[in-house]
DNA sequence: ACTGAACATTTCAATACGGAGATAAATCCG
DNA sequence: CGGATTTATCTCCGTATTGAAATGTTCAGT
């Protein structure tokens, strides 16, 4: 009598709930990480994802960093305005649409997330290194399947 | 020229990095849903989640309900003030220690949970129906994992 | 060329949440 | 018993983030 409604639940919406609290709770801990370690450097996670997404693809639009890293219109704004303070990256005009803007690293932010960047992935690697080689290519692909169903069916019931 | 540094990675971080991407975005495809919809009954994930772990585990104490959620302790008093002025939760002194309260659901809590929590499960169920049965509890077993070593070894490298 | 719709980005106001220190109670130890 | 330490919660402030409306741009149709 302690769970009043669990007992209502059908086996598929229980592993479904589980499953959601355990996704959730694993990238919790693994942000907070991963928050504490750009955080040396004064940086928030979605300002090291700008940064990293622009080192490895070079410049791009604005709207691209913006789909990439997974924050709002405004956001990007706001992040590429204090990376901009900080001398670590630039705005170009976009020469074939002067709507758009391309985001690109200055040579400070280039040398600035060059040097941070292995730092980083290391504590990643060190989190991960909880699961073997197989087991972590494992999660990534299933994890990337129900990722990429969302993406295709953003609303499905009705 | 285009992928300055990520030659440079060896292959076990790259996948480290790859299942960290990915597990990212599955888990803000899914946040961002199940936000939408908790957000109809005027409700974010984080209240959603207090009322969720009341409804199950009856009455608890702040800091239990703080462990529980993922909350800092400044949040958990905003949320619990929150839905205390919606008439939603209620403290309860802690008749052993003065200091701890109960934080419970009021009978217009339960009633309401009661209501909203079924269709909820229902839009995780759907979501997560992109895997299959077995494939949703190899991910959580996999991620529980993940996530029991991050708890038990906070700080290892040094 | 002119109108209006779609689009990229920015501006702006609102807010949920985290974190440090304060408060108050319980516990421990002499 | 009385002072020090730990524990549970709250108050306060900062701030990253979002969503809506505004701004300026492109493009299709006529």
């Amino acid at each position: 009598m302690t769970a009043p409604a669990a007992s209502a639940i059908d086996p598929a919406t229980g592993r479904a709930l589980k499953l959601w609290v355990v996704l959730s709770r694993a990238t919790a801990s693994i942000e907070k990480r991963a928050r504490e370690d750009v955080a040396r450097h004064d940086l928030t996670l979605a300002e090291f994802g700008v940064l990293e997404a622009l080192y490895h693809k070079g410049p791009m639009l604005a709207g691209e960093v913006q789909r990439r890293t997974l924050v709002s219109s405004g956001g990007i704004t706001y992040l590429v305005d204090r990376l901009t303070a900080r001398g670590l990256v630039e705005r170009r005009p976009c020469p074939d649409d002067r709507r758009a803007n391309y985001v690109a690293l200055t040579p400070e932010g280039t040398t600035f997330i060059h040097s941070i960047f292995p730092e980083h992935a290391a504590v990643i690697a060190e989190v991960m290194s909880a699961l073997a080689p197989e087991e972590q290519e494992t999660t990534a692909r299933l994890l990337r399947k129900l990722g990429l169903s969302l993406r295709q069916a953003p609303e499905t019931s009705g």
